[in-house]
Parts: C-alpha cells; structure tokens; sequence
DNA sequence: GTCATATTGTTGCAAACGCAACGATGTCAA
DNA sequence: TTGACATCGTTGCGTTTGCAACAATATGAC
C-alpha cells in the first residue's frame, strides 16, 4: 500500500475545514438568538425559497424527514414560521416564514453575510476560483 | 439587506459538499466492514499517528471526548484496537491497532484512496489547485 | 510530604437522532 | 367507483450524542 497521510486526505479535510465553519457560523446563531443548527437550517431555506413544503427542505439540505419535521414544529411553537396544508395537495405542508421570522432573519443575515466575506477574505485573491471549483464539485457530485 | 441566495453562502456549499463525500466514504467501511463513523476516525488517527492517547485523537479530529471514548471501547471489543495505560503518565490510555486492525485497515485504505482519486478526478487539472487552497483555508481557519 | 489545582478518560442522563411504521391523502388503471 | 399503489408528514422506539460530573492521577507551590 502506498503510504498515506491523513493530513493530505480530502474528505478529512473537507470534513474539518466545513465543521469549523459551521461551528464559526453556529456561534452566531445559537449564542445571540438560540436557535438549534437545524432550526436555522430551515428557516435558511423557507426565507431563500418561498414556501416550502417539508419534503422540498429536506431534499435541499440532506437532512432527515423527521429532522425537519421536528425543527419546523419547534419554529412554529415560537413563532417563527407557519404551517398551512396546502389547498391542492392536502398531503403537503406550506413552511412560511411568519413576520417576526423574517424579522429575525432581517437581523441575522447580515451577520452570517460578514461572517463568509472573512472567510473569502483568508483566501485573498483566490476567493473567486475557490468558490467557483466549489460550485462545479458540487454540481458534479450531488 | 443586500439579495441573498442561499445557494452560493459559501458555508452552505460546503456543508453539503462535506456531507455527500463522507456519506460516499462511509457507504465503503460500512456496508462493506460494519465500522460506523467515529469508529472509522479513530482507526484512522490511530492508525496515521503511531499510539495515541484519547486526547490526542479527539483534539484532532474535533470529535467530544466521550465519542472517542466510546468509540475506542467497541474497537476494542471487537479486536481491533487495544488500550493500554500509559506508564509515564497513568492517565493516559494509549491506543494501538491490533494486528486484526491492521489488517482491516490495510484493506480498507485502498478503497478509500481510490475512491478519494475519483473524487479529484472530477475537478480535472484544478485538482491540485483545489488541494492547495483546501490546506491553505484549514490553515488560517484551525 | 501536603495541599490545592489541573488534566485525563469514563459514565449518567436528558436531549437529539435515524429508521421504520403509520395514517392520511393523492394517482391512475380497470 | 373501486382498489392497488405511491407520496407526504408525523410519531414511536431504540441508539447515539453532548454536556456535566466524577474518580484517578499528575503537577507545582509551600
């Protein structure tokens, strides 16, 4: 076997360099408005895209149903969302975000927008490139 | 608030990216060798880094204490690794691959160096590029 | 040596998780 | 219309997780 360092293997890197940024950008959002990381990541995706329904979540963000379900059930006891059945398909749920949800996004947002510019900012001039090979992995690997 | 899309927030792409290449990984040691995911990196650690204390390995790989821990008991349990109490400092508990380990390992790392070379050949001639400035971001981020 | 403090690994416990099962609803062919 | 099958979201259940507390050991001041 050729030898192997772990240092160099890329989904350990992957690994570490996505969960330092995630727990760099958690901070943000569990200590100043005590919301859980799959909380966000749904209310994340209801502001971006609409009207979700749980399935239409879940697809995007590779979490479990019942994840998402719970998470939902969780924003909607406080408020920040809102569930309706939707009127076509009765199996569906419509997510929306309730005004105070959208309040809080209005107030996080720009703080998670700063948090990735000073992380493009570490890369300097090769922000771009990085971000733009990113995008294309992504496209090829889903 | 300036627009925002979530799909280029640079810590959700890498969130996913992160996830679909370990949820690729762990579909090898797995389905293929029953190891579940922190099992797999403490093998690794210990395997890469010689013996190593439970410290050692979780301050590495940013897993808690107790997760290595527990995962380094059922290692043990199955034979692939042994724990043996330091002798300079009797706290510490020193994690060595068994023969049975070493073998696993030795089948194992193959696959997912292959399987990492699959990974690379998709970004095409930007692959070490892509390495450079992955190890360059873990750098200035740890 | 003795005491106070720090460090290491394990364990108890409540919360979160993943998976499967389920009820409710929708679809489509006969 | 009916019946077989698919899809959606929730829930039950056993497992895993993270955090704090803990015992055991080490360190350093005195």
């Amino acid at each position: 076997m050729p030898e192997f360092s772990l240092d160099d293997f890329m989904p350990y890197q992957l690994a570490l360099l996505s969960a330092g940024v995630s727990r760099g950008l958690a901070k943000i959002y569990t200590e100043e408005f005590g919301i859980s990381i799959p909380e966000w990541r749904v209310l994340f995706h209801v502001f971006n895209g609409g009207p979700l329904s749980v399935r239409e979540v879940f697809q995007r963000v590779d979490m479990d149903k019942s994840k998402v379900s719970r998470a939902a059930s969780r924003l909607e006891k406080s408020g920040l969302i809102s569930k309706k059945i939707n009127t076509n398909d009765r199996r569906l749920v419509e997510l929306t975000l309730t005004p105070a949800g959208k309040k809080l996004m209005d107030e996080i947002l720009p703080l998670a927008q700063k948090y990735e510019q000073q992380l493009l900012e570490r890369l300097g001039d090769d922000a771009p490139k990085f971000r733009e090979m990113l995008n294309r992995f992504l496209k090829e690997t889903l």
